[in-house]
DNA sequence: GCAAAAGTGTTGTCCTTACACCCATGC
DNA sequence: GCATGGGTGTAAGGACAACACTTTTGC
């Protein structure tokens, strides 16, 4: 049954020659999704635009771009995040390819999932096409394209960075509280925490740095505000997760 | 300096079609390439076969294809495997994309990794086409295109997986004795683990079956064989790994 | 002085690690 | 009987979870 087909696929093992190879490749319209998670007002946040699509009219949709002849796959996604947030200085990482032949409707486009997470203090808004804006993570309705799918599987993804790395100090702005941290991680993660043992957690991994202020204008005992030791964090990268032996 | 690009980037937000959108995006060849595990005589192997290019000439290479028109993702990588080994119900993970400009000589083609572990015993290969065969994992030299690279990020891939997700089963036969299964994963993770420890560790997941069967033709003790509780497995999926709250 | 959140320690439980001796089999 | 690996238990240490009271500030 599937004889033919196999015989067919064997057939180009005849072209020696790397160039008429790829010529006779079929070929795919690539494109990039950028999934931008912030945090603000204790919300996990996620940046998005309205679609340009008529077919997609008041949905939300995520940052991309298709990816340039030559160009690489990490540089479109910090292109297409620079050209439609004015963003720089943010750090990208592949998730996923998704590429099911009938996700866009205008034909068939693989697109590439790069999540971040960051500060949204630290990277206003400077530009505001198509209502580009930070939507609640929780709340976001109607999607364009398959871009729930997306978002959702960087979540998941995101869930579990997080509890290998402590990516969470990028949400945050530089000077911050016990309380604020353990907020964003509670939203992240969907879930409460006991204080005492999340502050003694990060207390025992020494990566954060008393810069002895407090907390200002706050109508409650003011805390003590931390930054995040990075220099630390960078020496101590490696660790085992999960089923350790 | 980046104004022009970025008005450039924002021109097309004026066809509202869905088509013709797709239709001014570049496109570009896209593969798969299968990097699949297996484990014999205590040794980690890959599936490969000699590069049919001349400029690859002996080099080996991943099991790897274009994937076609109107073709899952998915789809595209288990018919690659099918076509070149023989094998099928094989369960593929995808790892990531490749898409370095220059990673092939014939021109840009962008690459999607998929990954699986199986064993041998249970997928013997009925093709021989371009000395396909297992290579040991530590030994192998010249690689053609980055499939070294790709190779080792899936190793990597793999060792995380196996930790957080009891996978070795698949490489071994359905019936096995703890000490293969040891090996296995000091193969796996390239360490030495305590037998004791190990032992305790799979009897306290309760994932395990004895089927009060022992080794045979061993110059040694023979040890209990057990077999693998897929039903158990598939019911506990959910885990937490890393650091927990 | 009251509301609101900050800050702090102990205990029990569980998991992980390290470690040594006897047992069954083939030769 | 000896070589080879199979099979087993325990004790110590570390990590995690559960839990309540006092302190500081703004109002």
């Amino acid at each position: 049954m599937t004889k033919n087909r196999d015989k067919e696929a064997a057939s180009h093992q005849l072209i020696q020659d790397a160039v008429p190879l790829v010529l006779s490749y079929p070929k795919v319209p690539l494109t990039v999704d950028c999934v931008i998670f912030g945090f603000e007002e204790n919300k996990l946040k996620v940046l998005l635009i309205k679609s340009d699509l008529k077919i997609f009219e008041n949905k939300l949709s995520l940052l991309g771009d298709f990816v340039r002849d030559n160009e690489e796959l990490d540089a479109a996604a910090y292109r297409i995040l620079r050209e439609r947030t004015g963003m720089t200085n943010v750090f990208l990482d592949q998730v996923r390819v998704f590429g099911k032949p009938n996700r866009h409707p205008g034909g068939r486009v693989v697109t590439i999932a790069y999540c971040s997470l960051l500060n949204i203090q630290h990277h206003s808004l400077n530009i505001h096409d198509h209502e580009l804006d930070w939507y609640n993570y929780t709340t976001i309705k109607d999607f364009a394209f398959d871009h729930r799918e997306i978002m959702e599987y960087c979540h998941d993804w995101l869930q579990k960075r997080i509890q290998e790395h402590p990516l969470g100090f990028n949400l945050l702005p530089d000077k911050f509280s016990l309380r604020e941290l353990q907020n964003l991680y509670e939203a992240i993660l969907g879930v409460k925490l006991d204080r005492r043992n999340f502050r003694k957690k990060f207390a025992s991994m020494d990566l954060l740095i008393d810069i002895n202020e407090m907390e200002q204008d706050v109508s409650h005992r003011p805390g003590k505000l931390y930054k995040f030791n990075f220099e630390k964090y960078e020496k101590n990268k490696r660790k085992w997760v999960g089923i350790d032996f």
